[in-house]
DNA sequence: AGAATCCCGACTGTCATGGTCAGAATTATA
DNA sequence: TATAATTCTGACCATGACAGTCGGGATTCT
């Protein structure tokens, strides 16, 4: 019961393009700096969230990535199913499930668990939007002024 | 954001043994019978749930596990933290986890949102126990009484 | 003694994760 | 127009988890 730090790192770099909103596009590399994320490793991750519609790209020299809908119109669980694909605990909820696949389907009692759990974690995941997290972290740095760390 | 197939294995295994409990131990054959789960993975996981506690074996003839606690004092969330370590969706909010390990620390906005998600999945996971999967499934078997089945 | 059972460690094939790399295509700007 | 900055793509790779299998040992009932 994990989310990958593949879908972590996506985040990350989502409430990246979040705080850049409005203004130009914001290339990878920037995000790789001040993330200190693997640059070839975003670029795949940038091509699927841009695949799966969250950010639209823009090539050349002052090129980059931007959302295309604001960040508070972007939910967590947005930017997990496209990465990650459906959040589902078990096959059988998943929303492709094909009937009849699991021939314990009749007799099985924890399905309704499963049902739950997956609403649960849909739930939260998708009353957390890109906007809120990119505002709790300005709260944090604007109560924490710190010293620039040497990092590593 | 999936809980494997060896944990489900597990669960589908733990309620056999909470209809059993009471009478004389249950075999993993018997299990492995009724399960259609393959014996010998079984037994790995029998061997689990035997060191977190949940179950105690019975060696020779007529051996077999039985629960160490009634079935509505075992809960869904014991079960699948036993197999497969304490469900938490990243590192920095796990139990063993040591302040400082991420760098980010400080300035990370979505931990807050990481805990919220581990403690709904708790809940939800906590709070449904062995017992009333079984009570589940009876009820089920009840309603429909269906004919011998070829099974594969 | 023999059968049923748990116990344990070693082994294996497949797949997802978490990357790296090389090079092609596109675009701004000096 | 050349060049630098960027995205785009596909191939590659190492590691570890998952899902199992196997062989044999230890224990206990009958």
């Amino acid at each position: 019961m994990r989310v990958s730090s593949k879908a972590h790192y996506g985040l990350r770099m989502m409430t990246e393009f979040a705080k850049a909103y409005g203004g130009g596009p914001l290339s990878i590399a920037e995000v790789a700096r001040v993330e200190h994320l693997p640059l070839a490793y975003l670029e795949q991750l940038a091509s699927q969230l841009r695949r799966g519609g969250l950010v639209e790209s823009t090539r050349g020299v002052h090129g980059g990535y931007s959302l295309t809908r604001p960040a508070d119109q972007i939910s967590v669980l947005d930017v997990v199913t496209v990465i990650e694909g459906e959040v589902s605990p078990v096959e059988c909820v998943s929303h492709g499930y094909v009937t009849g696949t699991c021939q314990r389907e009749g007799e099985c009692a924890s399905r309704g668990l499963w049902v739950r759990l997956k609403k649960s974690i849909d739930a939260v995941l998708s009353q957390t939007t890109l906007a809120e997290l990119v505002a709790d972290q300005s709260l944090i740095d604007s109560m924490a002024p710190v010293s620039p760390e040497p990092m590593r």
